[in-house]
DNA sequence: TGCCGATGTAATGTCAGACATTTGAATTTT
DNA sequence: AAAATTCAAATGTCTGACATTACATCGGCA
């Protein structure tokens, strides 16, 4: 593991290169300890600041975690279903609302990714996702909910049907897509009108994924994207109207 | 933006975190400068270095760019399609290699996607998406490829595949899916014989795309999801037998 | 007057050395 | 033998300095 001294520039940024290297190629393994902050710096021949700060760039990434004290250090992350996720999330959500991504793009992705666990959690959903969408159902329906916690709730409606599907892998990518949607969502004022046909939708989607019908479950998760597209399209006509 | 002096440690990820929740809730937009290093310092009366290793955090997620010189700075980064995709193959590759992933999940996962883009892929993909499958479908078919070669071409046909549904959602969703299975299909050897049914597969995905027919190009990857998967099993039955 | 080069300056990038804090382990004491 | 104490190693933080870069300004020159 070298770098680059003839390039003063970014060494920390080259370092971390190294290491992130050395960790996806399998030359270190999980729980692995890397050498202190002080043995890095002699050996990449560089001051501790700027270990430091190559491995809080590691850090940022989940690829290492740090203790302190006696026998601490920096060491091999293994990285959870959770932390990708959060990771995932947050570079999706940004990605949407700084690349002027259309409602109408990312709508389209949602729901084509989320048709494509359909034939899977209609045949391995357990109880315990049904009863999960349908508490979010429930919930869907009081009275007095406000726009923000009714998205809320769908996205974890969503994320019920996701999981349904047993797959981590699945569950994970799909999580990025539908949460990062949410700040897009919450652009859009649902009526009480609107509401209640998306219950109505939800509630043909829970059936169908009750009675194992994959086919019946995609139609509905169809018919939910368009009326999403047609409320946003409305919503945006509107703002165009007043604006 | 403040932090918490009273919990002396990470410093450094408390300013990261509150910088992140100011760019992710819009305080921070696009191309808006960050305060100096200096100043940042004051305001949150923490040192520099501690700053710095911050901001270096927040570039790990390319959530900031820095720019040397005067009139230099930090600067709220817009977050690019390949950035998001670079950094999300990074996570996926180290997801699937180290929470021991089954090969089946993985692959499940990864056909699923892709199905859901079939029907998009069908009906919009050009010219240009068929001619590069017909060109890695070409490049398969040559004699003395090695298997890595063979996977890396797999990879290239199955973005053309995506990419031809048109979403850049979707493509920056999947294209963590496809590469990230990479390192688990470089395990795989393929035989002639083997090859030569992937081969056919292709051509029978790429002929029902060019005739636009979604329900086929669908059918083609569940039986070269079932392909691979029989593959797979072969070689793991082998590995366990030997060792 | 207009252009071009030299200089200034502000910012990041890097370094060195020091102290603070934490934590596990070795040591001593009861 | 168990508990309390001390020690040491490592990260976390701070101070101050210098190096490097790149833009901006100002001066000189044609």
């Amino acid at each position: 593991m070298k770098i680059d001294h003839s390039n003063p520039a970014d060494l920390s940024a080259q370092i971390a290169a190294a290491i992130r290297d050395a960790i996806v190629e399998g030359r270190l393994i999980v729980d692995e300890r890397l050498p202190s902050e002080a043995e890095l710096s002699e050996q990449f021949e560089v001051s501790r600041p700027t270990v430091r700060e190559a491995l809080k760039r590691l850090a940022a990434q989940s690829l290492i975690r740090t203790q302190r004290g006696a026998s601490g250090g920096a060491f091999v992350n293994r990285i959870s279903f959770e932390a990708a996720q959060a990771q995932q999330i947050t570079t999706s959500t940004l990605l949407l609302s700084m690349n002027a991504v259309s409602f109408e793009t990312a709508c389209e992705a949602r729901f084509s990714l989320e048709r494509a666990c359909a034939p899977l959690s209609a045949e391995r959903r357990t109880a315990d996702h049904l009863a999960a969408m349908r508490a979010e159902i429930h919930r869907q329906s009081q009275p007095g909910l406000t726009d923000e916690a009714f998205c809320a709730s769908d996205v974890t409606f969503h994320r019920a049907l996701v999981d349904g599907a047993g797959n981590p892998v699945l569950s994970y990518q799909l999580a990025g897509a539908v949460e990062a949607m949410q700040p897009l969502m919450n652009m859009i004022t649902f009526t009480a009108r609107d509401r209640a046909q998306i219950i109505a939708l939800h509630e043909r989607i829970a059936d169908a994924l009750e009675a194992g019908d994959a086919g019946e479950v995609a139609d509905g998760l169809t018919a939910l994207e368009g009326e999403t597209q047609a409320l946003a399209k409305d919503v945006f006509a509107k703002r165009a109207k007043r604006g």
